[in-house]
DNA sequence: ACCCTTTTATTGTATAGACATAAAACAGTC
DNA sequence: GACTGTTTTATGTCTATACAATAAAAGGGT
């Protein structure tokens, strides 16, 4: 029973950081050095709360997250177990164009090379999953770093879930920009490619035809209604996407 | 004090899943269409609190999972704030090769085409950050899928972080799977590029040189200590990378 | 040996209360 | 007005407890 300890609160540690961010990290290390391999069963919820000396919320707010993250798997009466670390799982950072320029400390430029509205046809649909007929603003853009050509963009907005877009001058602000601070979107996907230059790009940066370039295709939804659709064109010698993972933290 | 209802347990509330999935869902929802624009100061925790008809630690697990996923922001005495959306952040699906071949249908095999182990010279830096003198062990691997090459490996392995690579035979698992079921590791690094093919690539795919490939080069790290770096090339016309990205579930 | 029920251990969810911490707002003073 | 200390307030963390859901294990009957 121990009626002494009246003090029902937090005890006064805060060693490094917080304890669940202290439990968090012990038992990431054990699990990132190997000495809980895959398919290890992690101590139960009770055993760590009598290890660290704390409420069972605490512990299980930590294997929780772990569990969130992808390191651990949880199954009721068994127990938590260590995954097969799947580091195929990464976060890409694909960054604004304005912002990726200026981090070179270039100046950024862009202009509006061809503007076109008009009706989806069937050639449209792989690219932007719109039905025949949806009325379509097709833009092409070219932006540049400094003097530099950086990048080509070719994009499709569905003008049925943006139709404020029409109107839209995209003179101060790109049409990524513009798109971004004014349609709520719920899932993005991007596919990445390498692909032989084609005339478009062959001419905007200057090189051959066929040169490599890598092209970042982005098509993004609002509630499986397709909103816009872009294709990112870059020299292959002159960009590359970086993706960095490290287990649960942030 | 209402002294009625001496329940202290959990409502018997079963309706879309648990009550914070409930609020999460609701308050996401608001954020993706615009509701509440980024910038919004979403309500405060007692205001949720007496909204839901919940206790504080409800709305606040539900709160700091939003932030987690950076859908907002949150500083004390001012209040929780809806971000901008970012997607430039996406979670990109790496898999690993053979899963990958295997998911097409089609057989799987890999040879060892060079092994040499060395010392690391100074040209070895910009791959694996290592001093000069490191034992290496440098390899190249052809994926097959099917009777098609797939995918040219080119390989360190950090031998001062992995000494029982030196001798293993890799005969029957591909360096990648022996290492990731038996290194542990803490942080990989993806770099993403589009290249024309070099004299290796160009005779394993039979294409010509400067045909353009996809490269995905990953190093692996263990607290700072390099274990491996590795080059993966894809034919470009054959081979995509996609990224999807849903703001905070899973 | 097989199928069905009961038990039991573990995770999942939620509560009410307590104290810590940091930043904004406010007041008072030089 | 500019600095300084105090109060207020929202978030951050933790506890002790309660009940629910579930899946494994144990038991019991055919």
């Amino acid at each position: 029973m121990a009626p002494a300890r009246a003090r029902t609160a937090a005890p006064p540690r805060a060693a490094a950081g917080s304890l669940h961010q202290r439990i968090l990290g012990e038992i990431e290390a054990r699990i990132l050095t190997g000495e809980w391999p895959p398919g290890h069963r992690i101590p139960f919820e009770h055993e760590l709360t009598t290890r660290y000396g704390c409420s069972r919320m605490t512990v299980n707010k930590v294997l929780t997250q772990l569990a969130g993250a992808g390191l651990i798997e949880r199954r009721r009466k068994a127990g938590s177990f260590v995954r097969r670390p799947q580091f195929q799982l990464a976060i890409l950072t694909i960054q604004d164009i304005r912002t990726e320029v200026e981090a070179r400390g270039l100046a950024y430029r862009f202009s509006v090379a061809a503007r076109r509205q008009r009706r989806a046809g069937k050639a449209d649909s792989p690219r932007l999953a719109v039905p025949a007929g949806t009325p379509l603003l097709a833009l092409t853009c070219h932006h540049f770093a400094g003097a530099q050509p950086f990048c080509l963009e070719e994009r499709l907005i569905n003008l049925a879930a943006v139709p404020e877009a029409a109107d839209a001058l995209f003179a101060d602000e790109p049409p990524g920009t513009w798109l971004v601070t004014r349609v709520p979107w719920s899932t993005a996907e991007h596919r990445i490619r390498a692909c032989g230059a084609g005339p478009a790009a062959a001419a905007l940066f200057g090189i051959p035809e066929g040169t490599a370039c890598l092209v970042v295709e982005r098509r993004t939804f609002e509630t499986d209604q397709p909103v816009t659709a872009v294709r990112l064109t870059y020299r292959g010698d002159a960009h590359e996407l970086v993706a960095r993972f490290t287990p649960s933290q942030s």
